[in-house]
DNA sequence: GTACTTTCAAAGGTTCTACCTTTTAAAGGT
DNA sequence: ACCTTTAAAAGGTAGAACCTTTGAAAGTAC
């Protein structure tokens, strides 16, 4: 009989580490909020160097699941985990997309005209509240002489909310926060302010008589409005920076 | 003048070093296969200790980004990053959230309708044959008694894919291996996957017809029928460890 | 007594150095 | 020609020393 030969351990240390104490936030051992002991002292525990824990804390760190403060009252905490977690590194992924841009405006259509749709089911009247807030905060912006775009995105927040939903409400902050990283606000510089306010009007109207259908397909134009906005101005873009190509030429 | 305060470099060495190595990916001076110096050169190039290097290429490694050998012949490469790297670590995690596999599939409803709509007017005939081919194998599974899991999300994904939009393939991805990694496969066991085919079918007629209202609509049934199956299945679920709460009291 | 200042200690962050383990290719022996 | 040994490269681990941050406690001035 030829010697068995082991499966073998050979993960690393602070593979191991890491795996252990992931286990334990699993199994309620530590839960959110609560502090590991310190490095050192896992170390000790672990019997492992400090380096080892380190790099699986470092890891977890990076993952979300721990958060470190440094001083006194410092230390290792337990984080809670949110989508947010995963749709952070999801978004950075998403953002080396060629035709990300205009893909992901192709993507706000489809889900903001049925947001706007069950929110017209679903709001309260807290949420009304808030989209009118929006409203009237943009109005103030353009009577200022300003393009309302915090009003404007406030608006679409406030929809994607009054649906109730946590994931429209993050998919929603998750593709606008990578359209804001591009360059979505200059896009949106040479809007009409007042056209666009006047189609959040509309909207907030239909979702206050709870219609729907009509919520849903007024917000359908309104999308459309603004991504053949960014389409034109991406052209423009990119004739100008072809131009410059050939001038270098 | 009181002394100018200097906003400061509080971030951690370790945290620069990966910044600067995840950009130089980023803009290609390093792709996928390539290997980075080791860890010494490292260090001295960027003049920071080894641990410091280490910690990061760590987090890199389990991120997706890097790959580490040792031996001879070994090293640090750079590596493809795919989805499931990023999505893995949470799924399990994010299953516990409550209300997330509802909502998760509320979303999913949202975007699948519009896909099939979208995919009915974009779709080439290779996708078209990619659907077909999903059918085929989900068919051939259920004959042979299994319950055609992998052509089922074949099929969703060959319509998506049909859309030629990534973000939207990426979107559905995302949600599927949410979904996936919890317990939809064990939700699925018990409906009846001929029904399922059945409906695949009649959706990839619609879309080889060119009728996106009727793709949609048929997707958006399909999908419906999904989601009050998962509805049922938590329910019981809950119903189940309610019941067992109940026992150990 | 109150308020400001100093000092101290805990905890993470960084560095250094030494050594271990894995792995392959080349050198050398049979 | 084939097998064995060995050397070197690269990552993995260990442990000690030192730096930085930060809040609280001790001390000091008013």
């Amino acid at each position: 009989m030829t010697a068995r030969i082991e499966p073998i351990k050979k993960s690393r240390l602070s593979e191991h580490v890491g795996n252990i104490l992931l286990q334990m936030i699993k199994d309620k051992v530590y839960i959110p909020g609560d502090q590991l002991p310190s490095e050192r002292e896992l170390a000790e525990q672990f019997q492992v160097s400090r380096a080892s824990i380190r790099e699986a804390l470092k890891i977890m760190e990076k993952t979300g699941y721990l958060e470190s403060r440094v001083g006194v009252g410092g230390g290792t905490f337990v984080r809670e985990i949110t989508l947010d977690t995963i749709i952070d590194p999801f978004a950075e992924f998403l953002e080396s997309e060629d035709n990300m841009v205009m893909e992901m405006l192709d993507f706000r259509l489809i889900i903001e005209t049925e947001f706007a749709r069950i929110a017209a089911v679903q709001r309260t009247t807290d949420d009304l509240n808030a989209i009118s807030a929006s409203l009237d905060l943009m109005q103030l912006d353009i009577a200022a002489g300003g393009i309302g775009l915090v009003g404007d995105n406030g608006f679409h927040e406030a929809v994607a909310r009054a649906t109730h939903n946590n994931v429209f409400e993050k998919m929603l902050l998750m593709s606008k926060s990578l359209l804001n990283k591009t360059r979505e606000t200059t896009l949106r510089l040479k809007n009409q302010p007042k056209s666009s306010l006047a189609d959040h009007r509309a909207i907030y109207q239909a979702i206050k008589e709870g219609d729907g259908d009509k919520a849903a397909s007024l917000m359908h134009q309104h999308i459309c409005k603004a991504r053949e906005n960014a389409r034109i101005s991406l052209r423009k873009a990119a004739a100008l920076s072809e131009g410059k190509q050939l001038e270098n030429s």
